[in-house]
DNA sequence: GCAGAATAGTATCATTTGCAACTAATTTCA
DNA sequence: TGAAATTAGTTGCAAATGATACTATTCTGC
């Protein structure tokens, strides 16, 4: 057993370096937390969603998304409206300050992916898309109740 | 720009799910949290270690280090002894009880990982493994100093 | 149409984490 | 030699995190 050939170990070190590589240009340029930003990268997509809906389409549980869109809102990047079909809930979606703050980073983000597979020939990136998705697969059928952060 | 398709995103819920998963297992079967398991892990190895040289087999910071030995040792399974070539520093090694306790962990993870790879070809499983080399590489290069957790 | 179960989202509290400061020992090099 | 800088490891404190419990609302099915 040789930690440093070790799956799960090897995902960890390298999940870890690239969050945190971005997230200190988030927070350093943006003044945003990683949840935050995944909150806006998926309210930039266009559509308006409830809390719920941007834990599914986020992997964060309920709480982290919670304190997100509150500290969003708080600094007018996201608005919330009650639902009148359901008044639990709220739709959320992206302030034009939002709006402009995701015009920003969103290119920054994908700078940094581009980054990160500097070197990789189509090949291979399409290899690698291949085997996180098998991956996420053989996951979603092993793992107790699919949570993460 | 798609969240779910966003590299550093989806490296994070693999990891995080894999992580998670192991965890659990460790925990519920042999109260090690994931930090002392690493450091089992690579005592495990044979050659005695300093916190130092744990933290550099390990990705671990030297505070997550230092915390996971001093547990370890409350607990008997790591044994210190102070170098005379160097008295800030101890090497540490797994007590008998501590071989006993990576003799049975050592195969769980394996089995999990065994598990994570089911259904990867040899050649799928070789080009997950070189991929990642080649993320560690741009990553390494990328990195302001390699720190992790 | 109503009692009980489920769900959206928030609040509480204990634990974990990470940074920065600290002590003690060692190295550097003038 | 010996003062300044560096390194090993620990500690303290503030912030992040997560499990659990809670409120309010909606669904279920009898």
């Amino acid at each position: 057993m040789r930690l440093r050939d070790y799956l799960p170990y090897r995902l960890s070190v390298a999940s870890n370096k690239a969050s945190g590589l971005i997230a200190r240009a988030y927070q350093a340029r943006f003044g945003l937390t990683i949840w935050e930003w995944r909150v806006i990268a998926v309210l930039g997509e266009g559509a308006p969603r409830t809390a719920q809906g941007v834990c599914e389409a986020t992997a964060m549980d309920k709480v982290t998304v919670s304190r997100a869109i509150r500290a969003l809102d708080a600094r007018g990047l996201v608005r919330r409206s009650a639902r009148d079909d359901d008044r639990r809930a709220s739709d959320v979606r992206l302030t034009a300050e939002g709006e402009a703050i995701y015009a920003e980073v969103a290119p920054l983000a994908l700078r940094y992916e581009a980054a990160l597979l500097d070197g990789f020939t189509p090949q291979e990136r399409a290899q690698l898309s291949a085997l996180l998705d098998k991956l996420e697969a053989r996951l979603a059928g092993l793992s107790p109740a699919g949570r993460s952060a």
